[in-house]
RNA sequence: GCGAAUGUGGCGAAAUUGGUAGACGCGCUGGAUUUAGGUUCCAGUGGGGCAACCCAUGGGAGUUCGAGUCUCCCCAUUCGCACCA
């Protein structure tokens, strides 16, 4: 059969050819978690309708697959379980490859890598020395999710309603010693070169951007003084233009002088102390109850010299810029609810109040807030419109506009040495370090006399042990003496390896330049990436838009720079497939977790109106709430296994029913209603061919003297197959390609014809079919394609172009509308011209009596598709 | 809260550059064949009138000869928010 065909003949092995145009097709590789779900099986296929398409093409093709190994679930497995993350992840690999070949995919399997064997993972480890030595890897504190309880740190994922997920207690956030990747470092180029990735989805370029976030401001500090000593408070401002309206600042939990304030007030001290409760996640910190309270401490406003008093905030964070802010009630939404909220003072600055044009949100704040307008669309076009806004209230600065009072209040805190324009960037460095035992160990050794000394090259791999089995209180390797024990590179004393493991996205960030050299036991890449790379087609979750993708261009930068590699982007063309959904069912007992139910193990219930009213356990019948709908997801439990599907109905329907159901980018929300169509479709398809060979095949025919109904199928299966090189190789819709090939399908069924003439159309027809479904369906395209007899495999079939002949029409039919709305349809010579067509337009009956006994203003003649007529 | 997207029949969707709204498929209804059917084939299928026509692309305004498509406001859903991957 076909995959046997492609295992003997090597069919994708893929081998570096100069002078023969490449495809590297990249989707991104799948964490082993147990067995595929929908996700996968609709990016690979994608991948994989590609990669075939180029290959037909001409192209000389690399589609490689491998797994990102390390990770938290081999962890909670191994808790659950008492079996090794290590085990858990080989079997899950054996089990995931199976599938993966199952669905015949054309991988080049000689390229497998998993990030979890010290041959992959040893040049995290070389790469991350490199960059301590230029200074892009550093340590600096960083803050955690800490369970008190466990005595561990918690991923994000781990804190449910800021409590630990298996303890129940409050997490609170805790400062420790981590490394940093200087990804800020090249925040500019990472900014820059966005305008290189034109083949990238605008929206992936759109919140890349925003994520790095560059904006212009002043960069200034709040002199005050404390124990008799001179201190500087430090703030950044995008809107400098507002200093003078600044009645308060806010300084974050963690922040020094929080920390000082509350010393001496033990109000504060709690109150500090409850700020450091909860979690790190940003999401949570922006939604929460906006509190704060007085340090009773004062700062001088560096231009008014006026006393203005310190307040510690929640919603402030340490990690972002200065860990204090400044500000301004009057020209911010947030403060300006805080002062409301504490009584402080308001002062307007900026004539942005009543004599904006813009609908004043007075009756959404209230009626003193009249003066100020804060809508979205006013905020943006106070930065576009100079017209818009100028200083008052602001002293010296009266009467300017935005940029001026910026450029002048900049100037002043500068000739003060309080402040100056800076550059700030909302991207911050990425911590890597994590307190966890499956992951890619950092290669560094600590030690009493030499502090904290990197791994000698000599040394890699730092071999992670793959025996250990976590228990939830900690990271296991603290308790591995042959792991932790170990002699100081430089003096030789007893020295502590470092237990902390890499963030999985350093594993992730360069396994497609791997895939590239993937035996070469001496070097991170070698001279074959300079082939194969940058990607040609890059596939994978909309979901990783910004972190995976900024991290893999920070990474593929930090290679160049260390000459691994040439060129600045490795992912020339980008695919985000949109997320497979299903709806979540769940129970929540009174005392306990909530549990998850499966959607396959829940029935809905109906009304005779086709409304729901509910949903049941099909176990028990009883009812189950409903969660609403979101990403098919472990903790969720509302996956879809692909493989019942693959059982019932085999690869070929599974891969065409997931490219026919909904454009790749967009979301999904799972159904299998209409699989059995799909596979109808491919099984109907099988006994056209079957009919069309066992009548013999065709003798040759001259086209010129066929009749016109078989004239209208040639020149239809010509036009579909120039729609569906454009659908696939152009416009990436393999729903409509599908479409169109189900159309002539349709239309050679509809042909009741045994001439000759009809036989050798209907063979070029089948041909055609064949050929444009052989990426989606491969297997029994492989099988049609002999059936119609040809000795080659259809994988090693050229992609057809249309004959430009067979596509001319002479007559086209023209739409005919009256005043904008459609009245008839009119049938003209291709080549007719503007005033035959609307003479033929207006000849027409039912168009005549919409315009009868009106006067005609317009006639609007749009070539080859409608004229419109416009009667008073 | 911030950033990005999406919203069209009972359902998945199509309409590619402002030009016929609903291609293709599912489901449903009726019929034929089979008469065991998770088979095959034919016809119908947005709503209202059942004819001429009218209404309809999340809601509301606007631009245009013409708007699903462009502009503004609003609503809902999904993704991301730095330790899930």
């Amino acid at each position: 059969d076909a995959q046997q065909y492609w295992e003997k003949h090597q069919s994708f092995k893929a081998t570096e050819t100069p002078g023969r145009e490449k495809y590297y097709c990249l989707s991104m590789f799948p964490y082993p978690s147990g067995k595929l779900h929908m996700g996968h099986v609709r990016n690979y296929t994608i991948g994989d309708v590609l990669t075939r398409y180029m290959r037909m093409n001409g192209r000389n093709v690399l589609q490689p697959m491998g797994w990102d190994a390390f990770g938290l679930p081999a962890e909670n497995a191994a808790m659950a379980n008492g079996v090794p993350p290590a085990r858990w992840t080989y079997d899950n690999i054996a089990y995931m490859k199976r599938q993966l070949m199952s669905l015949g995919f054309a991988i080049d399997w000689d390229r497998e890598l998993a990030t979890c064997k010290p041959e992959y993972y040893k040049w995290n480890q070389w790469l991350f020395l490199r960059m301590l030595e230029k200074g892009i890897a550093y340590k600096k504190t960083g803050v955690v999710n800490w369970d008190p309880v466990d005595q561990t740190v918690l991923a994000n994922e781990q804190v449910i309603d800021g409590r630990g997920w298996r303890t129940g207690a409050l997490v609170e956030r805790r400062e420790i010693p981590m490394y940093y990747l200087e990804i800020t470092r090249y925040a500019a180029e990472l900014l820059a070169d966005l305008d290189q990735l034109s083949e990238w989805p605008e929206r992936v370029r759109a919140m890349q951007a925003n994520w790095i976030g560059k904006s212009v401001g002043v960069r200034f500090a709040f002199p005050y003084k404390l124990d008799g000593r001179a201190e500087k408070l430090w703030v950044f401002t995008t809107r400098a233009d507002t200093i003078m309206g600044v009645t308060f600042c806010a300084v974050a939990a963690e922040h020094p002088l929080a920390a000082h304030a509350a010393k001496n007030n033990l109000k504060l001290a709690a109150f500090v102390e409850e700020c450091k409760r909860g979690t790190v996640m940003e999401a949570d910190l922006a939604t929460i109850e906006k509190k704060g309270m007085p340090t009773g401490i004062t700062v001088t406003h560096p231009l008014t010299g006026e006393q203005i008093p310190v307040w510690v905030g929640n919603y402030v964070l340490m990690g972002y810029g200065e860990g204090a802010v400044m500000a301004v009630p009057a020209h911010d939404e947030r403060d300006f609810h805080f002062a409301r909220q504490y009584g402080l003072a308001i002062k307007q600055v900026i004539t942005n109040g009543i004599e904006m044009k813009r609908k004043s949100r007075s009756d959404f704040f209230g009626s003193d807030y009249a003066y100020y307008d804060f809508s979205e669309s006013n905020w943006k076009d106070w930065y576009a419109d100079k017209e818009n806004g100028l200083c008052i209230n602001s002293g010296k600065y009266d009467g300017l506009t935005y940029s001026e009072a910026v450029d002048a209040i900049a100037a002043d805190l500068k000739a003060k040495s309080l402040g100056d324009k800076q550059v700030m960037w909302r991207l911050r460095d990425w911590g890597i370090s994590r307190q966890r035992y499956w992951g890619c160990p950092i290669p560094i050794i600590h030690c009493d006399r030499c502090g904290d000394v990197p791994v000698p090259d000599k040394d890699l791999p730092v071999v992670l042990p793959e025996d250990c089995v976590p228990d939830g209180t900690g990271n296991p390797l603290n308790k591995r003496a042959d792991f932790v024990n170990c002699a100081c590179p430089k003096c030789g004393q007893p020295a502590r390896r470092e237990t902390d493991t890499m963030d999985t996205f350093v594993d992730s960030s360069w396994y497609y330049a791997r895939y590239c050299a993937p035996d070469n036991a001496k070097a991170m890449v070698d001279e074959r990436v300079k082939y194969w790379m940058p990607v040609d087609q890059y596939i994978g979750g909309i979901e990783h838009a910004i972190l995976h993708l900024l991290y893999s261009r920070f990474w593929w930068k930090v290679m160049r720079d260390t000459g691994l590699v040439h060129g600045d982007e490795p992912f020339m063309r980008l695919l985000t497939q949109g997320m497979v959904l299903n709806e979540i069912f769940f129970r929540k007992p009174a005392s306990g977790r909530i549990v998850y139910y499966n959607p396959a193990d829940v029935d809905l219930k109906f009304d005779v109106d086709r409304n729901r009213i509910g949903a049941v356990l099909k176990s028990d019948g009883l009812p189950v709430e409903s969660g609403g709908i979101g990403t098919m997801s472990k903790s969720k439990n509302n996956g879809v296994d692909p493989q019942s599907l693959i059982d019932q109905y085999g690869a070929d329907t599974a891969r065409l029913f997931m490219m026919f159901a909904a454009p790749p980018e967009m979301t999904l929300e799972w159904s299998d209603e209409g699989v059995a169509g799909a596979h109808r479709f491919l099984k109907r398809l099988w006994r056209l061919v079957a009919e069309h060979v066992s009548a013999g095949l065709p003798a040759r025919t001259d086209i010129a003297k066929l009749p016109e109904p078989l004239k209208d199928l040639r020149r239809l299966a010509h036009q579909t197959l120039a729609k569906v090189t454009d659908d696939i190789g152009r416009r990436r819709t393999f729903n409509t390609a599908i479409a169109a090939v189900m159309e002539l399908v349709n239309a050679i069924g509809r042909i009741d014809d045994t001439s000759e003439g009809a036989k050798s159309v209907r063979q070029e027809a089948l041909e055609f079919i064949t050929i444009m479904l052989s990426p989606i369906a491969p297997h029994i395209s492989h099988a049609s394609w002999h059936a119609l007899g040809h000795r080659e495999a259809v994988i090693d079939a050229r992609w057809p172009e249309p004959d430009a002949a067979a596509l001319k029409q002479d007559k086209l039919e023209i739409v005919v509308q009256v005043n904008g709305k459609l009245r008839g349809r009119v049938s003209v010579p291709v080549q007719a011209l503007e005033e035959q067509v609307r003479e033929i337009a207006l000849a027409d009956e039912a168009v005549a009596r919409h315009v009868s006994g009106k006067a005609v203003k317009k006639v609007i003649v749009v070539p080859g598709k409608l004229v419109n007529i416009v009667v008073a």
